[in-house]
DNA sequence: ACTGTATGCCAACGTCCGTTGACCTCTGGC
DNA sequence: GCCAGAGGTCAACGGACGTTGGCATACAGT
């Protein structure tokens, strides 16, 4: 009986290996900085195959935020506990996986990176809020109000490394973003 | 009797014009994309100017970091107020000056320009922080919670433009910001 | 009027980048 | 055992970049 895992192509192997040097360089350096050979090296192979496999830079990095970004489903949870809870996978997901900061660090500069991300929030966040509210435009406007707060965080505990920020214990931030997130999704609009 | 605002040399209105064309283009595109070439063209010289006057690219990058950037004192605003005031400066210093904009960009992928980001705040956020709590520790970690909410409005709004955000009245960014600044720095720890 | 210096342009250098095409090498199917 | 094709390397191209040095011009001090 065949491995369901096992890879289809041989290249496969190589392919993920590529992409994978590519998330964490991006990530690291930003779109521009991040080059092809430097990638091609950490992979362990020709500057030509990311060509071959991925047609151009740009495919390369339209491949690495290609990842499905899957908040857990926070219906189930009591309405009080939604603030607390998100804010705390929120963290989960930055510190596990490196998408977020390649998309907060890209799309700083970059128009794909930025797009990418309104798409992330507008998948994730957005049918979050609608849950609270009955409008969509009041929807969208507490999801951002939401996004606002938490790539916040992110930005200046990860990327530009406050040290105050960075230092302080997960169930901090958690108990300090979390009312606020709550808020900005159950309060009355001011 | 002199004019002291004349210019000291010839070469400083093309100085400036140098300062101001990468003042533009350091905010618009980040420091990567951000060619010499390209600042020298809007300022209507030679990529060889820049070179003389600034000595290199970080030369030139470095100079335009380095600016005063000065809040309002808000010693002497009623306790309460002290959040909304703040975000309203906040967002007319975003709008009226580009050096932030440039600042969050680069500081992105740019380490000098995370660490100027860094100074900033520690010089205008942490000061007033200090107003409300006793401890440096207590005051460095709200300062970091008041930069993570401002910044991150700045960059939902202005960087990676979110319409919802980018389309919210300043009145309304006061009202929902507002509170949360204002929990930051006066509320108990929780 | 003369001269030293500041200002500016032009052409070029060396480097690094993304990308290409020619050329080996391994492997699986017949 | 042969061979087509996939996997991989290598060298090179064209272009953009930051940066440099040489040369022309305009100004200011005497």
């Amino acid at each position: 009986m065949a491995d369901p895992d096992a890879p289809r192509r041989r290249s496969d192997v190589t392919r993920t290996a590529i992409l994978e040097a590519a998330r964490q360089r991006f990530a690291a350096d930003g779109y521009e900085r991040a080059t092809v050979r430097a990638i091609a090296q950490d992979a362990g192979i020709d500057p030509s195959m990311v060509m071959r496999y991925y047609g151009s830079k740009e495919g390369l990095f339209a491949a690495v935020i290609d990842v499905e970004l899957i908040l857990p489903d926070l219906n189930a949870l009591p309405v009080d506990d939604v603030g607390a809870v998100l804010v705390g996978h929120f963290l989960d997901l930055w510190e596990s996986d490196s998408v977020l900061q390649t998309l907060l660090r890209v799309g700083a500069t970059n128009e794909a990176g930025a797009a990418r991300m309104r798409d992330v929030f507008a998948g994730q966040i957005l049918p979050l809020a609608e849950r609270f509210v009955v409008t969509r435009k009041d929807a969208a406007r507490r999801a951002a109000l939401v996004a606002s707060q938490v790539l916040g965080m992110a930005l200046v505990r990860y990327v530009l490394k406050f040290a105050p920020a960075a230092d302080m214990p997960r169930a901090d931030v958690v108990a300090w973003l979390g009312p606020t997130v709550q808020r900005y999704l159950t309060a009355k609009a001011p």
